[in-house]
DNA sequence: CGTCTATTAGAATTTTTATTCCATTTTTGC
DNA sequence: GCAAAAATGGAATAAAAATTCTAATAGACG
C-alpha cells in the first residue's frame, strides 16, 4: 500500500529517494542507497540482479519500491525505461539512416558532427581527472594576470576563455598574434600562461609558453595528448580527445572543459578576495 | 539452426542486417527494416512490443532473430544491453553523485558543463529544421564573400567558422569589432552575411545585420529562439537552444552547427567550381 | 529479561515473456 | 496450373521474471 503517489519522473524519484533515505531500516536503505548511485542501472536489470547488486533479498527491494509509492518493480522500471527513450535519441542509429540516405547532405554532417561531440564529451568525462584540473585552477587563481593563447582551430576556445575571464573579473590577456605577433614582453613576474594547441601544433603557441616557463612563469596547458610539445615544457597538463568527424573537429568538449576551468579560476578568485 | 554466428557489437549487427534484407522473405524483410531504422528499441523492449510495432508476429520476430545468428531475442537484445550499458555513463546520475560530495569543485563544473552540452546537442539533433540549414548552405555558398560576425560570447563561433571557411578556401571576412568598430563598408553587392548572436543580443551585431539587409544582401543568422532581432530582419534563421548550467554556457551545440554549416558551404563551393 | 512489533530471508506463487510447434497460406519451379 | 517447398499466423508450451506469503529473526520497550 503506497504511503504516497509514486514519483512522475526521475526527478522525482531522486528527491523521493533523499526526503526517506535517513527513516529507512537497514535492507531498506541498503537499496535506497545503491539505487541513489546506481539510477541508471533500473532500465536495463532484473529485480535479482539489483538486488543481487545492492546486496539485499530481491523481496527487499520490492519492499522498496512500494515503499517509494510504486506498485511494484516493473512500474519503477518503468519510468526509467520511458524516460530513458526520451533521452535517447540513438545518433548512432540516427546517423545511420541519415547516411543511407543521401550521400553528404548538410544534415548528414550535422548529425555526424553531433555525434562525434557526443562521444568526445563522454570520453572527456570518463578520462577527465580531477586532480590535475585542481591543480590547474589553483594555479591560475594564484596569478596576477592570466595570459591565453591559442592560435588557428585552438583560436576559437582561447577566445571564449577570454570572454569567460573578462565576465568572471579575472585580469585576462589574450594573445591573438594579430598583428602584434610577438607578445612575449606581456609576461610578467607573477603571471601564468593558458595555452591551447592541438596537433599540429602551432610553433607561435609553443613558442610562447616555453619563453613563459624560461621565464619561471607557471603554464597550464589545453591540448590532445600528454605527448604534445606543450607537455615537454612541464606546467599543468590538461587533455581533451576530441574525435572528429571527416577533417574537422567539433571542439565540443574542448569548450565544456575550458568553461569549467574558466568559471573555477572566477569563483576561486572571488573567495580569495572576500 | 544459425547459418552463421551471432554478430559481436552493433556494427556487426548493422552489417549483417544489410547483407541479408534483400535475400529475405516480406515478413522477415519487414523485421529487418524496422530494427535497421529503430535499433534502439531493442535493448528496452519486450518480443511482442518490438513485432507489433514492425507489424508482424511475434512467432516471425523470432525467426528472424535465429536467422541473423542468434539463439533467440534474447541473445540479441543481450547484445543491445550490453552496447548500451557502455555507451552510456549516465551524467544526470554522475553529476548528482558529485554534487553531492563537495559543493563547487572544479570537477562538479566540469561534469555539470558536460551535461549541459550533451542536453544540448540532444535538443540540437531533434529540432535541426533540414530545409533551412539546406536554405543557409545555398544562401551562403552562392556568396562572393561570406561577412562573418559574432561579439562576445558569439564571438568564439565567429573565430571558428572563420578559420573552417578558411580551411575550405570560402573567401571571409570576420566582423570582429576590435578597434575597427564599423567595417559595414566592407559589405558590397554578390556578398552574404552570416551573424551569430544569443540573448541578450549585442547591438552591433544585430546593426550590421540590419545594414546588410538594408544593402539587399541575404543574411543568414544563428541564434536562440525565433525570436530574436535577427529573425525579423528576414532571412534564413538557424536555432540552437543551449542549455547553461549556471550563468555561462558551453556553445557545444552551437559550435556543431556552425562547423557543419561552414563545411557543407565549403564542400557546396567545390562542386560549383568544379 | 521477556514480550511485542518491525524487519528480513527465502520459498512458493503468479504473471509476464520468450520460444516452439503445427496447420494454413503463399510462393517457387516446372 | 500443379506439386513441392518455403513462409506465415496463431495457439500451445516452456522459461524467466515479478510478486506475495510465511516463518524466523532482530530490535524496541517496559
Amino acid at each position: 500500500m503506497p504511503d504516497q503517489p509514486a514519483p512522475q519522473n526521475v526527478e522525482e524519484f531522486h528527491q523521493r529517494l533523499r526526503a526517506m533515505t535517513d527513516a529507512l531500516p537497514k535492507r531498506l536503505r541498503q537499496c535506497a542507497e545503491y539505487l541513489a548511485a546506481h539510477a541508471d542501472r533500473i532500465a536495463l536489470s532484473t529485480v535479482a540482479e539489483l538486488a543481487q547488486a545492492a546486496g539485499v533479498q530481491p523481496s527487499a527491494l520490492m519492499r522498496f519500491c512500494q515503499i517509494m509509492g510504486f506498485s511494484g518493480f516493473s512500474e519503477m522500471q518503468r519510468l526509467f525505461r520511458e524516460s530513458y527513450a526520451q533521452v535517447w535519441p540513438d545518433y548512432a542509429t540516427r546517423l545511420r539512416n541519415l547516411s543511407a540516405q543521401g550521400p553528404e547532405s548538410s544534415t548528414t554532417l550535422l548529425a555526424g558532427f553531433i555525434d562525434a561531440s557526443r562521444i568526445s564529451l563522454e570520453k572527456l568525462a570518463k578520462t577527465a581527472e580531477p586532480d590535475r584540473l585542481e591543480a590547474a585552477v589553483a594555479t591560475l587563481g594564484a596569478a596576477r594576470v592570466v595570459h591565453v593563447v591559442g592560435l588557428r582551430r585552438a583560436f576559437a576556445v582561447a577566445a571564449y576563455l577570454d570572454y569567460v575571464f573578462d565576465k568572471m573579473e579575472v585580469p585576462c590577456l589574450l594573445h591573438d598574434g594579430l598583428g602584434k605577433l610577438d607578445r612575449g614582453h606581456a609576461l610578467q613576474d607573477g603571471d601564468a600562461l593558458l595555452a591551447v594547441s592541438f596537433a599540429p601544433y602551432t610553433p607561435e603557441t609553443i613558442a610562447l609558453a616555453e619563453r613563459a616557463h624560461a621565464l619561471g612563469l607557471p603554464v597550464v596547458a589545453i591540448t590532445d595528448t600528454t605527448l604534445s610539445p606543450l607537455s615537454r615544457i612541464g606546467g599543468t597538463i590538461l587533455t581533451v580527445a576530441e574525435v572528429d568527424f571527416g577533417a574537422f573537429r567539433s571542439m565540443s568538449a574542448t569548450m565544456a572543459l575550458a568553461l569549467a576551468l574558466a568559471v573555477s579560476v572566477g569563483s576561486c578568485r572571488r573567495e580569495v578576495e572576500s
